[in-house]
DNA sequence: GCCTAAGGTTGACGGTGTCAACCTCATCGA
DNA sequence: TCGATGAGGTTGACACCGTCAACCTTAGGC
């Protein structure tokens, strides 16, 4: 999306924008926030409905997979600091973590290995799997039973698992 | 890296590359085509050496890490059949499959998920760590002890503990 | 009742992808 | 041997982009 059709969807002349923004990033920035605020809603409204982080994650799949360039944006390698950005992905990462937490001391997870590493390994294996989805590199050929959703499913199902054992 | 300033690198005018791509995804694709590549070398040398799969994996993130833009460039959703990225595509896949089916047969990975599904996951994984290492959603104020190839080796340990029960 | 500043406009600049037209010259069949 | 041919290079143009500078409008506070 151009700076420029910004300006003309809002019907205004182009470089109006640059009365809101300093800059093309800083506009980007501003979205990315926002949807970095959505990803820290659904996890927090998951928890405070009692759900379990598994009904949370598939929100989160399907807001990414609803809305790829805004995802894509989040995740986009930010130089410079935008604090509005900053601040939301510290909301967002401190949803997970304590979503992690809960289901941890639910022994649903792993204790063997540290709780922020586990909300890594989960946020690293969803972002994955959405990154997969939006390339095509699922379901080149075979069947496509190899849906993001179900990948996620996996994933947590063997942390369960792990847990379960506790080795 | 804009298509002009490849003519002039290679010494020749802007436009001379357009006699040897139609067109500048065309020529992105290439390179794309060139990296994956380099990634089913990987996991194939580590094969032929007797290596397990953590190696290979490790030489992958790293891989990655070296040359970002050119990772962005592999799973960038391409519309448009560039067959030689397809081609590459395929030859990557297959490769971590078989290194996924010598690990599982080793007993180092669950039997209890598919074999497909098991290398979705750790390609999943992967990636995901290497593009929040890329966006800085790593080591954002905690302590920078969550490295790429930690997280990975979590991954895996998981997996192998998970195998070793067998449930 | 001015001043100010937020917010909008026009016009320009350099850079970019792409197209069209032209040029050069090695190769190969007659 | 010669001429057609096609691969590969060049120049110049077009529309579009991000960005900057200058100017204009207008509502609100001293």
């Amino acid at each position: 999306m151009t700076l420029r059709e910004v300006g003309r969807r809002a019907g205004v002349s182009h470089n109006a924008p640059y009365k809101h923004f300093t800059d093309k990033d800083d506009l980007l920035a501003a979205v990315a926030a926002r949807e970095l605020d959505a990803y820290a809603r659904i996890l927090i409204d998951a928890r405070r409905d009692g759900r379990e982080l598994a009904y949370a994650m598939r929100g989160y799949v399907a807001r990414a997979l609803a809305y790829p360039r805004r995802f894509r944006l989040v995740y986009r390698p930010w130089q410079g600091d935008y604090d509005d950005l900053r601040r939301a992905a510290d909301a967002a990462w401190s949803a997970l973590l304590e979503a992690v937490d809960v289901e941890r001391e639910g022994g649903k997870l792993p204790a063997t290995v540290e709780s922020t590493r586990v909300a890594e390994l989960i946020r690293a294996l969803a972002n994955g799997v959405i990154d997969l989805e939006f390339a095509g590199h699922l379901n080149k050929d075979q069947q496509a039973t190899m849906s993001p959703d179900g990948l996620v499913a996996d994933f947590l199902a063997l942390l369960g698992d792990q847990a379960g054992v506790q080795r």
